[in-house]
DNA sequence: GTTGAAGATGACCGACGGGTCACGTTGAGC
DNA sequence: GCTCAACGTGACCCGTCGGTCATCTTCAAC
């Protein structure tokens, strides 16, 4: 050990550089959606483009390390409030949660909604997330907090929703979304309204999507 | 009066091409979200690229044409179904057929979501459209089908927000968003629950739309 | 300090998209 | 059928974007 630092056989500027590209494209994302263009990450994290294409090989991937961040997030958040004794307050705090980070990220709803453009990487960790988000909502069922045919996948699309909704206020009302968030969870309260009409969704994904 | 057309000063191809033009947007825009290009728009039509640009001076002018045409027929719908005697049953027909709308055309969740692209007419048939609304929701309001801080534009918003939830599912089940209007309805009859946290919003526009 | 390999760089490339224009074509009025 | 203005056309311009590469720089091991 040198002391300074302890890498594997990676050199601490690339780490560090690493560490300002994710940050920058973070934030471009969030900002730009999927039109962030390579360069004005590369200038965000004050690299040249190059050096972009170095750590990620092509647009896709960055998008892809950026995205798995993100759910890991979720997923671990999910994983934690299993444990609370109020499973439909865990759920709550999950979803609120959940759409705040969403609120700052118009790149997630674009992603979510074309499996074509998925590394394979990101449609497992889209399905873990599922299943860590449904495991936090069995318990909710059980002890009747929601309605009885709410699933996790359930769960997850209405974070994108419950954002879209909002979406067109953010500029002038960034706090807007609490007022969908609550709708929406007053509908999944309903447990004395009928039964849904649409079978609730399996996989987020399928086997053949479409070639386009 | 000739007996073919009777177009005041317009000629009869002008006016066939235009309709052309207008119908290979919607289904390109539809498809593909605002990445629509203007070539393929004109391919679709059958026509060369340059005609598209004698028809709309510019991408923008033509999205708008076509954001005018959805507008006015969901407004349109609105009116109609104000006459109803039901009107929780009117705004739950308005909200199916409307959302059934969206689910065929990315690109209007997009076009909502972003003030700075809107032409000052699409932001007035938006407008209109909520003034719209509102007088169906009204009705409903009082007529105790809906809970009492719900607006018209509430009601515009959530249309979006419906279509985005179910938009993931779209390839494999095109019919998901009924699950999600049925579980939004729920929850904008809950009479019962508390006042929503947020207050409602007031115009979709703002005065000062950020330069950017 | 020397050295070698991994990393950073930015000029460069091909593809593509919005928009223009000089020219050929067509349709309505006479 | 003649005429002309409006219309249709597609080659072309320019900017941008994802991605590459030869070259220079920098870290770390000795």
């Amino acid at each position: 050990m040198t002391g300074t630092t302890a890498a594997p056989g990676q050199r601490a500027d690339h780490v560090r550089n690493r560490r300002l590209l994710l940050d920058a494209a973070t934030a471009a994302f969030a900002e730009h959606g999927l039109d962030a263009s390579m360069g004005e990450i590369a200038q965000r994290a004050g690299l040249a483009k190059g050096t972009v294409f170095r750590h990620f090989a092509s647009k896709e991937d960055l998008l892809a390390a950026i995205m798995l961040q993100l759910l890991d997030r979720l997923t671990r958040n999910a994983d934690r409030l299993h444990r609370a004794d109020d499973a439909g307050a865990a759920l709550r705090e999950f979803m609120t949660d959940g759409v705040e980070t969403l609120a700052a990220d118009r790149a997630f709803c674009e992603v979510i909604g074309r499996p074509s453009l998925q590394h394979a990487e990101v449609r497992d960790a889209i399905d873990h997330l599922c299943v860590a988000v449904e495991a936090l909502t069995a318990r909710a069922r059980e002890q009747g907090a929601v309605r009885g045919d709410i699933t996790g996948t359930d769960i997850v699309l209405l974070l994108g929703g419950i954002h879209q909704t909002a979406a067109p206020l953010l500029a002038g009302e960034p706090e807007a979304w609490r007022r969908y968030l609550a709708l929406a969870l007053d509908g999944l309260c309903a447990t004395d309204a009928g039964t849904l009409p649409h079978p609730p969704p399996g996989h987020l994904h399928f086997t053949d999507p479409e070639p386009s």
